[in-house]
DNA sequence: TGAACGGATGAATCCTACA
DNA sequence: ATGTAGGATTCATCCGTTC
């Protein structure tokens, strides 16, 4: 109790001041948004926005004020039962998670530190926010069962594809090459938001399923230490935080993450202009996302605009080419004579520079012709190394890179 | 309890002969195989094989013998509406679900469902078995947890990725494009069959992974009732029956269904000349099923039969080696780079040169490299005609001479 | 400069026959 | 039941070094 009333006292002073400018009111407004909210279950008190809150998670959520948050993003303890130690055929060691937080006495000690977490979080939850919790078959199904029980309203689980798992070293079972996101309202009646539009145009116009495509967290990307080892067992890559937060918030709301780690959550929320709560209990951890997060830098706002309504029928086509950094939002399109243009937006669609028109590339390309339709992926291009080229060898790149796990 | 005894007294009759021969001991031997079965666990009584046993799902397993099937593959009623089996443990009725309270009612009855027909399954199973069940977000979650409680061992979820899944349309939510499976031993310390070689060779020499792709089952593949309607509501593909049962049983092997519904499992089983007990509540179904399994010839026995695996090959010590002469006592031994050397004794152990150490081909490899454990027969090597050999070709061409290479 | 090669590593519930 | 020893087992990717 102590550590809570500390840290809320901690927090006001600060929390006019968010690190940096929340977003402009391009889409949505930014006060009172999205739906009524019933009287008294809001406070009025500030949020500590884009700040990491230290401390035991619960404590630390019952201390925010109720129905305050568009979205949590949880990736709670797995609970992973490991027997002894494992080694690849070429006798190195595999480094295991086998941190002391992630181990628990019981099926009921985790259920009922569970449901607490899960309770905590639903109550800072907006009545139209919504919820993704990522987990394991180790955890997955009591977490999934326990938000059914509190009231959450399940609207997809989503599989996380892992495009380079570890491989299963013993033969005997299926190499675990996934892990499972649920998705959920706070409740059946909830109007929640999915930027369906936006997500289909940056999918080659195809509906984006529950299977996702991903590689893990390697490379620069990942954090290290000071020894240049992994600096979290568990850090997750911004690749799949940029599709959460793109499909179920606008810009300048408000994510909660309970269990924030390496911070990638709030990375990824300061890049698309979303404001971040973190809550951790490992200072150390938090110390490294706090120096991470200030490097980031906010997307332009064009990149980000709310994309048109589905009456205006974006025909988009390579967000996952954006996701995956192979053209950063922001970035300039051209034709290949250079007379034409636009600009990368993180949803994958692009807006045409000088004019309000924003869609896919396929369309905005017509447009810009003054033609019925044209194929965005030839007639855009982008400048490397002071040579232009059509985004259709970004897109190559990609397959490449996913090779057979695309399929 | 009628219905059981009904059920039970009415298939003794018919046990000794199943619909079509069982399967030749081509792998294993189909009497009492797979490991040591508690004495007392397992009655003497004959399995009503390759027959559809009509009534209560959970009633009809209660009178099969415990410890008696090898498999258990389950695709049990995802929807918590379904009215008929959900009922209260009181034996009342669940009202429809509105609110928050009914949905508690409902879950809790589900789980009440749920819990008694994976522990009737649970109890069908031999120690050494598994069990897979299939299920939507709907259901598996509370699936899943109930079989951590009950003891069940999860060993992967694994996602079936539908190549062809129904979109969303409302465009409220991602496209629900997969099914989850739970694969899970009996308990813990079930020795339990994964064919990993035989799927890893059939993989493009990869092995499998968690995640699968399949189509729906459509076309020629779905039953049809006289009307031309499809005559089951979730009639699965027999290609993700066939990767479960090649996955995890040998030819012979008994696999239970307790939802058999259009009768996949009872085919595919025959085709792969696998045993099969079908539970089904509903006698049109069962109806359709039978004819539809009448109709399938089970594959040649060479089609079944599994790869040479060398964790099944039968083992050679090395003292074997040198007792019959494709080693000569005194002969040396190297690593693959010439690094290390040793010396072949008569008694079958070896000395590493300048030290004193003597030990198995194994002990003497690990210590050499200095390395905890070693495969021997891959490290050492004989130099024959100028090249060097890893010494596991002497152990093939015994094996050989012992005509067991063949299996 | 680039290709080729070797080493490292990722949320992992990862063996089994025999004494 | 428990301990000991035999011996079977990995995929995609990134990075640094060598040729």
């Amino acid at each position: 109790m102590r550590s809570v009333a500390k840290g809320a006292a901690g927090r006001t002073a600060r929390l006019c001041r968010p690190e940096y400018p929340a977003i402009a009111p391009l889409a949505a407004p930014p006060a009172a948004p999205r739906g009524a909210v019933p009287a008294g279950a809001v406070s009025d008190r500030a949020l500590p926005l884009n700040e990491i809150l230290i401390g035991d998670t619960i404590a630390q959520m019952a201390a925010l004020p109720a129905g305050s948050v568009d979205l949590v993003f949880a990736d709670p303890p797995y609970n992973l039962q490991l027997g002894g130690e494992l080694k690849r055929p070429d006798e190195s060691r595999v480094d295991a998670v086998d941190d002391h937080w992630d181990q628990f006495e019981s099926f009921a000690a985790y259920d009922a530190f569970t449901r607490a977490w899960l309770l905590a979080a639903r109550r800072a939850l907006k009545p139209n926010g919504t919820m993704f919790v990522i987990g394991s078959y180790h955890n997955i199904f009591r977490v999934g069962a326990l938000m059914q029980d509190l009231g959450f309203w399940i609207l997809n689980d989503i599989v996380w594809r892992k495009a380079n798992p570890m491989p299963n070293f013993r033969g005997r079972r299926f190499t675990n090459a996934h892990e499972t996101l649920i998705w959920a309202a706070r409740s059946a009646d909830s109007k929640y938001t999915f930027n369906y539009e936006a997500l289909k145009a940056g999918n080659e116009d195809v509906q984006v399923r529950s299977d996702w495509l991903f590689p893990l967290c390697t490379g620069q990307e990942r954090l290290k230490d000071e020894k240049g080892r992994k600096l979290h067992p568990t850090q997750k890559p911004e690749a799949l935080l940029a599709r959460v937060l793109l499909s179920s918030t606008k810009p300048g709301d408000v994510v909660l993450d309970p269990f924030f780690g390496s911070g990638t959550t709030g990375a990824v929320a300061k890049r698309l202009r979303r404001s971040f709560i973190g809550i951790e209990r490992e200072e150390t951890y938090a110390e490294a996302a706090r120096a991470r997060i200030a490097a980031v830098e906010p997307l332009p706002e064009e990149a980000l605009v709310a994309p048109p309504s589905a009456r205006e029928a974006p025909r988009v086509a390579f967000s996952a080419l954006v996701e995956r950094g192979f053209v950063t939002p922001g970035a300039e399109l051209t034709d290949a004579k250079g007379r034409f243009r636009a600009v990368v937006r993180a949803d994958g669609t692009i807006s045409l520079a000088d004019s309000p028109n924003v869609g896919s590339i396929h369309r905005v390309g017509a447009l810009a012709q003054g033609a019925e339709a044209c194929n965005g992926w030839t007639f855009w291009h982008v400048e490397e190394e002071g040579r232009r080229h059509p985004i259709d060898i970004l897109r190559a790149r990609l397959r490449a890179e996913m090779g057979i796990a695309a399929e």
